[in-house]
DNA sequence: CATGGCTAGATCGTATGACAATCTAGTCAG
DNA sequence: CTGACTAGATTGTCATACGATCTAGCCATG
């Protein structure tokens, strides 16, 4: 439990899912976002895999965009989930929690 | 239920643990698994997928390799878990069972 | 005997995407 | 002025999933 990074290949597939989860919260930005991966237990993942992300979920028009002025900082490109995100994370949400069931089952299951 | 194979995303991560949960039902070729992981509700996993798979896993020392001849057929690459592809896969299994609560109360919590 | 279909394994080219490293730029403390 | 921290973005590299394709053995049909 304590170290809890689970391995790299499962996080890739996950990773966007969690994202629209953070997304479903309210309006964020990216930096924000690895932050609270990371206290999520699922690692600390880097620019060079959280921004391409986020710029493809903006490209399929899950999320909107807003520029805000930074408070003590740099300025902040902020994330909310678009109507389209919101049912799209409903639909993969759902779905993992299926898929999670299922994976479980197969891996109990003897033969 | 039959068609919707899960997002390809989700199955890459799972393949090989996929795979070894099939193999510790004991001793399989290529070609059974591959229709075992599509009965299995995995999708129809291609050769350019499964056998480079079969030979990373081969290559980690976590399977064992015999030739048989085939019965009514071509021969077949018969594959076992070794003695590390057990615990190997006892340890993936037990994180895997791990990371999808983990994951599932994530996505059940409200933030 | 020739053809096509099934089993069985394998390879190649392409595309995706995760990561490390690096860069710019703003703010603040010393 | 310098360094630390926030914040976003880009680049190059590597792993790997997939579709397509290939070889090869066996069988049934015509």
């Amino acid at each position: 439990m304590s170290d809890s990074s689970w391995p790299t290949e499962w996080l890739r597939g996950t990773l966007t899912l969690a994202v629209l989860r953070i997304l479903a919260d309210g309006e964020t930005y990216g930096y924000a976002i690895s932050h609270r991966l990371e206290a999520a237990g699922f690692g600390s993942i880097k620019g060079g895999t959280l921004y391409p992300l986020l710029a493809r979920l903006e490209n399929a028009g899950l999320v909107e965009v807003t520029w805000r002025a930074g408070e003590g900082g740099p300025g902040r490109k902020c994330f909310t989930l678009s109507p389209a995100g919101c049912e799209e994370y409903s639909r993969q949400r759902a779905q993992w929690l299926a898929f999670a069931e299922h994976t479980t089952d197969f891996l109990k299951d003897p033969s």
